[in-house]
DNA sequence: AAGAACCGTATTGTATGCGATTATTGAAGA
DNA sequence: TCTTCAATAATCGCATACAATACGGTTCTT
């Protein structure tokens, strides 16, 4: 793609589009950032790929350095890959990393479970069920919004444990398994059972730890089984033809 | 302190230090990064201290650029706070985010427990003992040693697992952990009892799930009582003053 | 014509420079 | 003497510049 090679010109007198007066600790890098995580949860951008700095930052509106810094951070949280001299990619978890990733998330939130059996308020037990119905509202609708609010849903229990730690790693998790239901997902089962929230609820509310707790791991048991399947696609020639080459004798090196 | 600010010079010619063939995959920046997490953990970089981003790129050898690569990857690590216009310090961690840090810390490691229950292979067994032994022995003496086999004791734990994010979870966790003990921790209490380690091995071996994780649980939940205590150092003048300044009845702002 | 070596181009890795923001010190005023 | 303010110095935020590496295509060799 011979671009003009337009070196410079993306410079902006904008000294504040917005400005992040509101709370921006490192403004422009923190928004490269959110920007990138939320297309690639968004699937915007694609697991597998190329993420070129200079078109990126060319695209936000920024120079490489600050495409370089979010790439650092969301190769730490598993959203991009950084190979050597070779550029970034959106990650393409292999199903073993899958798999990984789906079993610290069902550790994580047995912890948010148990943590939150028996302490909820009554306007945090009001918030969950209000969030659930709107769950239910959006049952019948396609994928996007469904999904969201699905996840939504565990992050907010996430939230209400008052443990910032606690609340990252599931974020984290929660995005990676985004990423992987993109993957690996059936087209648009939705991922939640809705009743199992409700149950979930219902559960804390007793402050039935145990019970919170089980329930919790099922739940995230069951999305698996639900909607992750064989692999959907692949990411390379090679596992393409791999099964014809064995059908046929033949050895990949 | 006001260094006659030497400019450049820190370049090297160095073409090839052996070229990062091996597994080196952005050879100069993850060397700082690393340099830079184990100088925080060992304290040679202590709680609260400020991190000016040239001194310390003229004490590597490497460009300011490199180093807030860096301090943005310990940052997701909670190992270095970042502020707004004001640059960047190692972490110190308030009693409350230590509490989670020990919390989510203790689930992860219980999940760890359960993985590994009946699953250890024979030598995989045989490691951890003879790493016992090694702490057994390492015990008599003063601190370092004995701190830093305790915590890769645990390290092992995770890697045998065989979950990549379990184990990066885990080291995170220990990591911040190093840094809440050298803030509120005791001198030198031996974080770790042996015999518990022991006692942990034996019951993964039987394939106990349900008291290896109970024994980890526990274990980790003694290490906060023997080693945590009230808050020993201060990161401020103000906070030292502040006593001093209230029994002679002056007014701190 | 198949293969290997070579060269140009596209990108990445790292350093440096410029403007902006914040800390510090010194002076003037009360 | 204590406060308030201003000018200076130190740092940070970000863009750009330069060097190194990898990829693709072409040409030369066999």
């Amino acid at each position: 793609m011979p671009r003009p090679t337009r070196p410079s010109r993306a410079n902006k007198p904008m000294t504040n589009g917005k400005e992040t007066g509101t709370r921006g600790p490192v403004p422009r890098a923190q928004a490269v950032y959110k920007a990138l995580r939320r297309a690639i949860i968004e699937q915007a951008l694609k697991p597998g790929m190329k993420l070129p700095e200079d078109s990126i930052g060319e695209q936000l509106g920024v120079s490489r350095t600050l495409v370089r810094e979010a790439f650092g951070r969301l190769a730490v949280e598993g959203l991009v890959e950084l190979k050597p001299n070779r550029g970034a990619n959106v990650a393409y978890p292999t199903l073993e990393e899958a798999r990984d990733v789906f079993d610290v998330r069902r550790g994580l939130e047995r912890l948010v479970a148990e943590n939150l059996a028996g302490r909820l308020t009554a306007a945090q037990a009001a918030e969950l069920e209000a969030h659930v119905r709107l769950e239910e509202k959006a049952h019948g609708q396609d994928g996007p919004e469904s999904i969201r609010l699905s996840g939504e849903f565990h992050i907010k229990l996430a939230e209400m444990t008052g443990n910032a730690l606690l609340l990252r790693y599931v974020q984290e998790a929660s995005s990676r398994c985004s990423l992987i239901l993109a993957i690996y997902g059936r087209p648009h089962s939705s991922e939640c059972a809705v009743s199992e929230h409700r149950q979930l609820i219902e559960a804390l509310r007793a402050g039935d730890a145990v019970r919170a707790a089980a329930l919790m791991d099922h739940h995230l048991q069951s999305v698996v089984t639900r909607a992750l399947l064989a692999p959907r696609a692949e990411r390379d020639i090679r596992d393409v033809l791999a099964p014809y080459a064995l059908s046929e004798g033949l050895t990949p090196s």
